[in-house]
DNA sequence: CTTAGGG
DNA sequence: CCCTAAG
């Protein structure tokens, strides 16, 4: 059994068992969702103390099936692998590790709000590949890592795809997404098992209250950052289920739910919009690129596969056809995507050999496989845009209409 | 509304 | 990622 009374999909860790199932819509259902609210707003206020904390949680995670699993669940979840968020917070050093797992917990909580987008957190691959390449870890911390649980962004991620799977594996009308990624369960699996810790094993209390304290320090930060996504951003976003690492200071990783929750009165009881030394920023200049995620390979994949499904251009597609579980991602995304992706094939191409290392920087270690890939497509399918030579097998015609011309040519 | 192009 | 112009 799982955390949540449900059944452990074989291959997985329990942890995710829980989040990934589908049966909780039908399982738990509303009193999840209500408890989950229930409990937010309960650890929202101020007064209470952990005593009352503890008891809360007793309460009401028993009624959801998740009696005691809290521990669990932060082993679960357990951060330590995670890089430092970055500006926004300050603890003590000690206090980091234990700060990261609330933002983690914060994200499950918050995600529990759309039941819907633990669906579309659905497949593990789908979690795990949150992390892995873009994952910026350094190097001596994953040696340092005590739990190991960094194998599995180096090693067990994606097994081929680091390996040369070879295109022809995941490029042949492949599955939209995932299911072909069972990522090494096992290991993933097997890292979480025993990832036992001494000072994992803190009170309950101690660890909600702290959160408390966070949950305070957002509070504040909705006033801001999270202003912008109250305009014309859909409200019930997959925001929420994205637990992946951010580099830089947190933003979107106040969850749209809970603006939702507390957006009336709520949002002013405590002391939120006095003094709010957070730096106004006024989004007028710099945060144009701080609202995007990542790409993880796996969505280049799918990207490519889609180009080959559809052809270039036919972005809204790709889009439906590929990318529907993913709320961000837009067409224009995708298509952004495609253009960068010609880039950085192209770069490939014309420094071939040297410079290895200085294109990791732009092009974020994108197997060669796929930049083949890339290349392929883009001699097969006319994009305006792209100066590149264009690979021209053969032809002795054609070449005027070629995209080596660029856009205009005039 | 979907794309292309540019910021 | 965002915005705008054009079909």
């Amino acid at each position: 059994m799982g955390p949540f009374g449900m059944e452990t999909t074989p291959g997985f860790p329990d942890t995710f068992a829980g989040f990934k199932s589908a049966s909780v819509d039908e399982n738990l259902g509303h009193s999840m969702e209500d408890k989950m609210s229930d409990m937010k707003h309960f650890l929202m206020d101020p007064h209470h103390d952990n005593t009352a904390v503890d008891s809360f949680l007793g309460l009401g995670m028993e009624n959801m099936g998740l009696t005691s699993k809290m521990e669990e669940f932060s082993h679960g979840f357990d951060v330590s692998f995670l890089p430092d968020y970055g500006g926004v917070n300050t603890y003590s050093t000690q206090d980091v590790e234990a700060g990261l797992k609330f933002e983690i917990l914060d994200g499950i909580l918050d995600g529990v709000d759309e039941v819907e987008d633990i669906y579309a957190s659905h497949e593990l691959s789908s979690i795990v590949n949150h992390f892995p390449p873009e994952t910026e870890v350094k190097k001596n911390e994953l040696e340092g890592d005590p739990y190991g649980l960094m194998n599995f962004s180096s090693e067990s991620y994606s097994p081929g795809i680091s390996g040369s799977i070879g295109l022809a594996e995941w490029s042949k009308e492949t599955v939209p997404y995932a299911e072909s990624q069972i990522v090494s369960s096992e290991k993933v699996k097997d890292s979480w098992d025993t990832n036992e810790s001494e000072d994992d094993k803190k009170p309950l209390s101690t660890f909600i209250g702290s959160w408390i304290k966070r949950k305070n320090r957002k509070q504040k930060l909705l006033n801001t950052a999270c202003s912008r996504l109250d305009s014309s951003r859909e409200r019930k976003s997959c925001e929420s289920y994205d637990f992946r690492p951010r580099k830089g200071p947190m933003k979107k990783y106040i969850h749209t739910s809970m603006e939702k929750t507390f957006s009336d009165d709520q949002l002013t009881l405590s002391e939120s919009e006095d003094d709010i030394s957070v730096t106004k920023t006024s989004r007028t200049k710099s945060d144009r690129r701080k609202n995007q995620r990542i790409w993880t390979l796996d969505e280049v994949m799918n990207l490519v596969d889609g180009i080959s499904h559809f052809g270039v251009g036919k972005w809204t597609d790709i889009k439906n056809h590929f990318f529907h579980y993913a709320a961000h991602r837009k067409p224009v995304d995708i298509r952004d995507k495609w253009r960068n992706l010609l880039k950085a094939s192209y770069n490939e191409k014309h420094n071939d050999g040297q410079a290895e290392e200085k294109r990791k920087s732009v092009a974020r270690s994108i197997p060669k496989d796929i930049l083949h890939r890339v290349r392929e497509l883009a001699s097969l399918h006319p994009y305006p845009f792209s100066k590149s030579p264009c690979i021209v097998h053969d032809s002795s015609r054609s070449r005027s209409t070629s995209k080596n011309k660029k856009k205009k040519s005039g």
